[in-house]
DNA sequence: AACACCGAAACATCCGAGGTCTGTTGCAGG
DNA sequence: CCTGCAACAGACCTCGGATGTTTCGGTGTT
């Protein structure tokens, strides 16, 4: 195994074992080096990827640190991952998120304060009557995300957010081409928010699982892939081999 | 920002755009780093950085590949920032376990081959009368891997995989300390199984419910903090209406 | 045709020399 | 005593070259 991958085995370990907590400051480069028996430019390269994925952070004349190491700012880094994945998979994400979202939204309706659930309303409010296709877009990001993250589940809400960025740009192209799209949208979000106000969980499941299939029913058949077999629809094809 | 995280957006951008596509080898070092106007030392860097998440795959003596950029090999590498969290975040990721498998486990039930169903069953013949913990719960891993395999989505597939990974280390905890968890679990596999040979996929959900549930269920209790409502009742998804 | 050897190509690792940014220290002025 | 500016030291950033290792493919022998 190279020495940089068993240099950033060595400093994962550190972490995890405690050596080395949330926070802390990294011995400098040289000295790091030196301890685990490799040169500067391999450490570089080992600290360099732990930070790709949000584990230290390097602040140039000052030092590396070790992040807060908190879910969301891991969990974030997924959102890198999921960038590689743009028109083919996105259906597989959009399923996944059909999952999560429904059971977030059931969460906030028992989880969320009074306060966070006026901001919630007060979203809704900001939207002008006839808003810009990008500016819902924006707005629905920022509405989903308060709700996830009243969930209070914070791996649950960054899941969401990572799979929300590919969708994000298939919602802008439904609202370009869907008439009354926008309309929808609107309509529905304002069913979430009342569902959630009312602390009734089981109705803004129904409304989330009802807001996010419609954005994968009009995704499925804008690709015109009506034989995917990836996604749960009503009746699979039961292998035709038994019988 | 520094140049190596330009390289690392500039090469990110160039598999995106499609310049370089899955199986694809990269220009040699030199002649790369030319061409991004930088070093080789700092291009190293963001080439390892890709590479831990496995986006590139570099073979001394060979070259630097795209590699496929499967769903299930990228999100594969959440598992390294899965790690991270051992203790204190678990019961946040078994919630959220708690929610994708019930789904994946009915997907199962509708999408599975008769082959695989039959598979299935063969892992969990496999199992001694008296297995040790740690095969049990290997043998847990295998069987819910295969399950969510079968649910035809491979990013909730790779998903599962990856949070199962820090609820594993809970699960051979409670194996060795809680009496009965042993011939409980065998139990509810065997209902799973089941459920999903005769095509029952709300019975599937529920039995994975109750499944994943216990351990929840029980880790908390553990931990002490009997107090947190982080699930409701998780039914009435309509993943499905099949009946 | 199968196998062993050899050389070219490409990555792995290391090293040392500047460059740049940041936090701190110390002095002068109000 | 407090404030503001300037110089300093520490730490990371970038570079380019030299040397070691591994793999691939061509060549020659058996």
């Amino acid at each position: 195994m190279p020495v940089t991958d068993v240099a950033i085995d060595k400093i994962k370990d550190m972490i995890i074992s405690g050596e080395l907590a949330p926070g802390d400051r990294l011995p400098k480069e040289a000295e790091l080096a030196q301890r685990l028996g490799l040169s500067r430019s391999s450490l570089r390269e080992a600290v360099k990827a732990l930070c790709l994925i949000r584990v230290l952070d390097v602040r140039q004349g000052d030092g590396t640190y070790v992040t807060s190491l908190e879910p969301n700012l891991l969990l974030d880094a997924m959102t890198f991952v999921v960038d590689f994945h743009r028109d083919d998979t996105v259906l597989d994400f959009l399923a996944v998120r059909r999952i999560l979202e429904p059971a977030a939204t059931a969460l906030a309706a028992l989880h969320m304060s009074d306060d966070d659930i006026t901001e919630l309303g007060q979203l809704l409010g900001e939207l002008e009557d006839s808003p810009t296709v990008e500016a819902l877009v924006a707005n629905d990001l920022q509405f989903h995300r308060k709700i996830a993250d009243g969930s209070g589940n914070p791996v649950l809400c960054s899941l969401l957010d990572s799979l929300s960025g590919p969708t994000a740009r298939a919602r802008i192209w439904r609202g370009l081409t869907q008439e009354g799209a926008v309309a929808k949208t609107r309509e529905q979000h304002s069913a979430i928010y009342d569902a959630i106000a009312a602390r009734e969980p089981e109705l803004a499941r129904s409304w989330a699982t009802v807001h996010v299939a419609g954005v994968e029913q009009w995704l499925r058949n804008a690709l015109g892939t009506a034989d995917d077999p990836t996604v749960p629809d009503s009746d699979a094809e039961p292998a035709a081999e038994a019988s």
